[in-house]
DNA sequence: CGCTGCTGCGCG
DNA sequence: AAAGCGCGCAGCAGCG
């Protein structure tokens, strides 16, 4: 195989971006240009010039390899520039793919610049391009000119050292995983644009009523904390000083002045009216002239392996139902004779860190058809069913358990669990402090697995001092938590947003890391067994993956989302999955 | 004005 | 000793 990297230049202002307007209409933008494309092979092949000029014969066909760092943005310049008949429709080549994806995956920075200087010790200067915002390529002075090839070019020889050095070790699954996100995100989903659009102007409305009980929305921002403060003291009592949801201070403020002053509510109301009529412009923006909705979706977005939302607006924290008069999800919508299938796993993280724990009394349970919660009860001798009516007969047991399993699990602590607990039952199970302490105290009496687990990661994360610390997945993947210190309680350095952050490291925290990891990779692995049968995965939202397809074969590719989704990765032997699926036109949980 | 850090809030 | 975790985006505030 022949590796090419590509590399392009496009013109951008502050209207005319990729940012603004999402990579369907930035193309499409009057003013956009690819003025400049960068080629490198490791045959030896180099071109810098304007896309049109290049014999495209070259690169193309039958054994060649096209590497871009950002492939789902020179992806798309390519399909403009060969639907616009500027390139010829034969410039493909057999397999193309990311090295900003690759370098997620192997927990190096995803910008160029950023895996370079971690990998290479090298520092490309980025300032040459944000230099080219707003400026033409034929508007170049000579000088200028000369330096924009020069870190053209070695963008591309970069991309091309970074896929000959990291690639062999890339797991082909992963590769083609990374290549279908791209695609699938400017494939895009179906949407309902008239009832979008009423979304946004009714929203419009609410936003506009809110703003009225506000008082100092003429002189400050809306949503200002110092200026909530001085209407409190202007009428003589104290601000809360946390408007958070969960705050009991904030909830003792809304009892004793909420009716009178309507402000906090007001600012709540703004907030997340706001927030979800941004979201469904950026949607509205978002859509293609084919009426779907492109998206992005970051491969590898969390150190875990998690795919993260992208490019502006995140499919991964839809709402649930409806907010405020609009079901978003809805709006997400077939045409007449498609249909989604939507298939969920059960509750994977605990089954996983059943697996991971070897918690054999738990995953018999699993075995013999119970549901995590019922398996949970038995294996705690709460409960002597024999069949999984758990939640039909008992209830109150059913949320016990549920809010046991899904929080105690990962180290969660009396304080924390009153809160969890009732938010993890929907409001269910309100245990008390006391209540809390006893329950998680008994949990980690009678979970000997689970603490067996946590004691066993507490020694790797003290052998680890001085070092990184490295578990390998079941998968065969490799985590990695960078340069482990015991200074000041023992912290080390993930990935996050795209640089290392230090934070504190310890047991329940590397548990829930392994089990989130290892349940993505349980979901990535279904993922690939329905795309070699050829299925349409449009979305996927870490336990659950969207198929779209003909009306006529939803009963037929709901069986195999069910069959696959139930189906453990030859690497989880023994570990038992439950999927459950619903076939419908428009999206919905 | 752009950048960064923080809070709040949506999801898994 | 004890410690939920993983994201992205909007908006505010501080900095230079």
């Amino acid at each position: 195989m022949r590796n090419y990297a590509l590399d392009f230049e496009t013109y951008y202002d502050a209207v005319c971006s990729v940012v603004t307007l999402g990579i369907h209409h930035y193309t499409r933008h009057t003013e956009f240009d690819a003025y400049l494309l960068t080629v490198c092979g490791d045959d030896g092949f180099e071109y810098c010039g304007r896309p049109e000029d290049l014999d495209w014969s070259l690169i193309s066909g039958e054994g060649t390899r096209w590497v871009h760092h950002n492939a789902s943005f020179d992806a798309h310049i390519l399909y403009w520039l060969r639907e616009t008949g500027k390139i010829p429709v034969t410039a493909e080549p057999d397999e193309w793919r990311c090295t900003a994806d690759m370098c997620a995956y192997f927990g190096y920075p995803r910008s160029l610049a950023g895996a370079v200087g971690y990998l290479f010790g090298l520092k490309p200067d980025k300032s040459v391009r944000d230099k080219m915002k707003n400026r033409r390529f034929e508007d170049l002075n000579a000088a200028d000119n000369l330096e924009l090839l020069r870190y053209a070019i070695d963008d591309a020889r970069l991309c091309l050292k970074l896929w000959t050095e990291l690639s062999p070790r890339y797991p082909w699954a992963e590769q083609v995983l990374s290549t279908h996100t791209a695609m699938m995100g400017w494939d895009g989903l179906p949407m309902d644009v008239d009832g979008l659009d009423a979304g946004i102007s009714h929203v419009g409305d609410l936003i506009w009523n809110a703003e009225q009980n506000i008082p100092w929305r003429e002189d400050s921002p809306t949503l200002s904390p110092k200026a909530l403060a001085i209407e409190c003291r202007n009428v003589g009592i104290e601000p809360p000083k946390s408007l958070a949801k969960d705050s009991e201070e904030c909830a003792a403020w809304e009892d004793k002045y909420g009716e009178q002053y309507p402000w906090i509510n007001a600012m709540r109301t703004y907030r997340r009216c706001n927030a979800l009529k941004k979201k469904m412009e950026t949607m509205r923006i978002r859509i293609k002239d084919d009426g779907r909705m492109a998206f992005g979706l970051k491969f590898f977005g969390g150190h875990t392996g998690r795919w993260s939302g992208d490019s502006g607006a995140n499919l991964q924290n839809l709402p649930r139902g409806e907010m405020f008069g609009v079901n978003l999800r809805n709006l997400i919508r077939c045409k007449p004779g498609r249909t989604f299938v939507v298939c969920d796993l059960a509750q994977i993280e605990p089954r996983v860190l059943a697996w991971l724990a070897n918690d054999e009394k738990l995953l018999e349970s699993l075995r013999n058809g119970f549901g995590v919660y019922t398996a949970f009860a038995r294996a705690n001798n709460l409960w002597q069913g024999e069949t999984d009516s758990l939640k039909k007969d008992d209830a109150a047991l059913y949320q016990f358990c549920k809010a046991s399993v899904l929080g105690l699990g990962y180290m969660v602590g009396p304080n924390k669990f009153t809160l969890m607990a009732p938010q993890l039952t929907g409001g269910a199970f309100t245990p008390t402090l006391a209540e809390a302490e006893t329950i998680v105290a008994e949990y980690r009496r009678r979970n000997t697995a689970v603490t067996g687990l946590w004691q066993r990661l507490e020694n790797v994360i003290r052998r680890s001092a001085m070092k990184d610390l490295t578990i390998e997945l079941p998968s065969g993947r490799t985590m990695t938590w960078r340069k482990v210190t015991s200074i000041g309680g023992y912290s080390c350095e993930t990935m996050r947003g795209g640089r290392y952050v230090r934070s504190k490291v310890y047991a329940g925290m590397i548990t829930e890391n392994i089990t989130q990891a290892t349940a993505r990779d349980v979901l990535a692995w279904q993922m690939l067994e329905l795309l070699k049968l050829g299925h349409d995965i449009v979305l996927h939202v870490h336990d659950e993956i969207v198929i779209e397809c003909d009306e006529s074969a939803a009963e037929a590719v709901k069986a195999t989302m069910i069959e696959i989704m139930s189906t453990t990765p030859p690497w989880l032997p023994g570990l038992v999955l439950g999927a459950e699926a619903d076939i419908t036109r428009h999206y919905t949980k």
